[in-house]
RNA sequence: UGGGGCGUCGCCAAGUGGAAAGGCACGGGGUUUUGGUCCCCGCAUACGGAGGUUCGAAUCCUUCCGCCCCAGCCA
């Protein structure tokens, strides 16, 4: 753990943290807090900001709380907050007993506006949206003042109570904060605390009809939880003044906000909104599409929730806006799969083999199961006179640099025998089949003379292979940040971003279970899918393994 | 033309006056029954530009340039 510490890149938000505990700030606590509105589901934005909030608690021996900052009951749902608690838990992240939720601070929060009533700092006001936006005036000219503001602290106690009691539509009143209208920062003329919304809210129903606004309900609920560093993103800088001046007018225990850059990654989008409307639309299969940047996609697509957190620490935490290769995040899931995944042997676009000097009825052969984990063991998998090799394994007139099959060319079969192509079978053009000699002295994958072969391919056995569906996945977009680009973001989806294809599985696989994650050899991470059926199994590419070759072969048709 | 931020290698990112960490990507080499993994090596005389202060500046000052956010009864 500490060593781990060591190894972490600085940023100044931990900065921050050891300097306030150098000083006794907040007498040596650390309190931090990850604040959702559950209106959507989590993505890989969000997973940086929960591996942030919590690593800073574990790493300081402070607490971290998942709190829902449910205050918009026509946006919110349950749903929503299910998948947010299942996500968070399965980043591994402690959740302590107590889930929290800003709803149940709803009547703390009605006293407080009373509070600032009283003091003369808010007022009921009778303008409609329109007018308060008019009056608000624009980024560079000051607004005016409403002319309810200077309602009498009486009336406002009033109407305030009237508001809460319903007996007002929708729209009709707002209270706000009386600060300035003139303020440079918009923020300050005189934000609304609280809207009247006759809808019933998912956890507190029809209790009721006020529902409090973002910049007056969030520091409530970070002081009403002794939070010590409240961490949100960038865009709400402009807020900081505000959020200090509630808390300091209402004299309360008054926590730091600090802002840090939000995550942006490259290929895809990080817009609740967008992700929202790609479900709804239907351009994914739903959230949990493992297209999607959402945590569930990833789930389900076989990030692992190592690689999200190794991904969160590696990208590290600042201010300046950014945007992240997919290239990082392939690295930490390929590194963390490389250690942990069993080994397998599947062909994904399947060329029929004959050994035709092959005799016996079959035999089984000893593949290790995972060459950097030695106890991972061996299996036996069963070989025979007819295979399945990849189709992409066999050239018929091999460019420079290809070293597998070819006309009268020798390869190793992984673990099984070395082959020689003696025939091509074709079809109309379209090869269907070759036809191979086997040389029994290399049974196991050597040659006792210790001749060479340059290149060694993976295959089943036709009679012993399991069909499957295998989801090959490429990025959601083809331009590197659409929610930027020209036109609208939906014309620039990657049309292949999603490729079917029809499988062979070693006998073996047959034993997966939902969710677990394996290698193809030579292919790439693969996770069984939750749409496998009994005997028909769907596997889920997770990531592609590095391929030299195809950057030769690209380089080569390049020139 | 108002307010708030940010500009260090292709992508992230340390650094807070003593003289450019690290990761990814990329290039080269070695090992290898995955063209995988692993291991070596290379990769910013340079920190948005221009001035200035200083023995010394990415770090301080001046000025210019560029980018992002804000006018929801959303969060």
């Amino acid at each position: 753990m500490s060593e781990d510490r060591e190894n972490r890149t600085p940023n100044f938000i931990r900065n921050i943290i050891e300097e306030d505990l150098a000083s006794g700030k907040w007498d040596g606590r650390v309190q931090t807090r990850f604040p959702p509105e559950p209106n959507g589901y989590l993505h890989i934005g969000h997973g940086k900001a929960i591996c942030l909030n919590f690593s800073l608690a574990e790493e300081f021996g402070g607490k971290c709380n998942l709190r829902f900052d449910d205050t918009n009951p026509v946006k919110e749902e349950d749903e929503y907050v299910q998948s947010i608690i299942e996500d968070v838990k399965w980043l591994g992240f402690d959740l302590g007993d107590t889930i929290f939720y800003a709803s149940d601070y709803f009547q703390q929060m009605a006293d407080f506006a009373i509070d600032l009533i009283r003091k003369g700092l808010a007022y009921v006001d009778d303008l409609t949206a329109d007018q308060i936006r008019e009056y608000r005036g624009t980024l560079t000219e000051a607004g005016k003042e409403s002319p309810f503001r200077n309602r009498s602290v009486e009336e406002n106690l009033d109407l305030f109570q009237r508001m809460k009691n319903g007996e007002f539509p929708d729209g009709t009143k707002v209270l706000r904060a009386k600060i300035d209208m003139a303020s440079g920062n918009i923020n300050m003329r005189d934000p609304v605390m609280y809207r009247i919304l006759h809808a019933s809210h998912h956890r507190t129903g029809d209790t009721w009809c006020i529902y409090p606004m973002y910049d007056w309900a969030h520091g409530l609920e970070d002081s009403i939880e002794r939070i010590t560093h409240s961490i949100c993103t960038l865009e709400f800088e402009d807020h900081r003044p505000l959020y200090d001046w509630y808390l300091d007018a209402l004299e309360t225990y008054h926590p730091q906000q600090i802002e840090f850059a939000r995550l942006n990654l490259a290929y895809t989008i990080m817009s609740k909104r967008r992700l929202l409307q790609l479900v709804k639309e239907k351009h994914v299969n739903g959230w949990d599409d493992p297209r999607m940047p959402t945590l569930s996609g990833m789930r389900r697509r076989g990030y692992t929730p190592e690689s999200i957190r190794t991904f969160a620490e590696r990208i590290g935490v600042a201010k300046r806006d950014s945007m992240v290769d997919m290239a990082l995040l392939e690295f930490c899931i390929r590194e963390h799969l490389n250690a942990v995944a069993p080994r397998y042997m599947a062909v994904l676009d399947p060329l029929k083999v004959k050994i035709v000097n092959y005799e016996g009825n079959g035999e089984f052969l000893e593949c290790i199961n995972n060459p950097e984990k030695p106890e991972a063991g061996s299996r036996k998998v069963p070989f025979s006179g007819e295979l399945y090799i990849e189709r992409e394994d066999f050239r018929e007139d091999p460019p420079p640099k290809f070293y597998r099959l070819a006309p009268g060319r020798e390869v190793r079969l992984r673990y099984a025998y070395f082959i020689t192509c003696v025939d091509v079978i074709k079809e109309n053009g379209r090869i269907t089949e070759l036809h191979c000699t086997y040389d029994p002295q290399t049974r196991g994958g050597d040659a006792p003379d210790g001749r060479k072969v340059k290149s060694t391919l993976h295959w089943v056995s036709a009679r012993h292979a399991i069909p499957a569906e295998i989801r090959l996945y490429d990025r959601l977009f083809n331009v590197p940040d659409p929610s930027n680009a020209d036109g609208d973001f939906l014309d620039h989806l990657n049309p292949d971003s999603l490729q079917t294809t029809q499988g062979y599985l070693e006998p073996a696989l047959q034993e997966c279970r939902t969710g677990d994650r394996v290698q193809f050899e030579r292919k790439g991470y693969f996770c069984l899918d939750p749409d496998s059926a009994e005997g028909r199994p769907v596997f889920n590419r997770t990531v592609t393994l590095r391929d030299t070759w195809a950057k030769i072969e690209q380089k080569q048709s390049g020139d």
